[in-house]
DNA sequence: CAGCATCCGTAATGATACTG
DNA sequence: CAGTATCATTACGGATGCTG
């Protein structure tokens, strides 16, 4: 039970799941499965090439999905949950649920303002 | 269990404890409970009073800490965490939990390559 | 189709000085 | 002590054009 801030790393865990588009792209590839780039792409209003390949990248770069190629003409390139990367999915699902309530509360705040 | 990524809610919890200091600032309070402003910023070496306003200002603003302004002179605030904002816990302590052993996982890759 | 390179605007963060 | 205000710097994200 060492729990000294020095050695805190919920930082580390942040650092792979945030970014604009990361949490959209991990909910797509776990409820989903292995998709290609067109489809995450199309699935994913507002994202732009650079912004998906790069968030893409990065979670490539941290073993969490993985990057498959097909080489043919025209290119072909699938992304899938690595198992590693299926680890994260309770603390997503957490989150969710985490997310959703505080909205919940949120909007009850406004309708009941105590102070 | 509707879990169409249209209502994902992961985003709004990551909202909430992304920013550079909020996890330490977090786990400082849930740690050793209620810290006055010099004592949170003395334990966290390389933030400037700008930077800790601001993240514990947006804390506030989600319930997630409370701001207690002792009118004294010199000025006595102290923060502490919301019942509210100990509903984070389970997550935050997930999170730490599997960004340790990121870590580790990361270093063995380094250690023994296999590509 | 998938992705890279470049340019640009905005937002986030930092350094520093000042105040009740 | 606990901020606020201002300015400088950097990171992030978006738009566009080019390529195998």
């Amino acid at each position: 039970m060492e729990k000294v801030p020095e050695q805190c790393r919920v930082e580390d865990a942040l650092n792979i799941i945030t970014g604009k588009w990361k949490p959209i792209i991990l909910l797509h590839l776990l409820q989903e499965g292995t998709q290609r780039f067109s489809e995450l792409k199309q699935k994913m209003p507002g994202v732009t090439q650079k912004m998906l390949t790069k968030q893409l990248r990065e979670l490539e770069e941290e073993d969490i999905i993985q990057r498959t190629i097909y080489p043919q003409v025209p290119p072909k390139v699938e992304y899938a949950m690595t198992d590693y990367g299926r680890s994260l999915e309770p603390i997503l699902e957490a989150m969710h649920e985490w997310g959703r309530n505080h909205t919940l509360r949120k909007r009850q705040k406004q309708q009941s303002p105590t102070s």
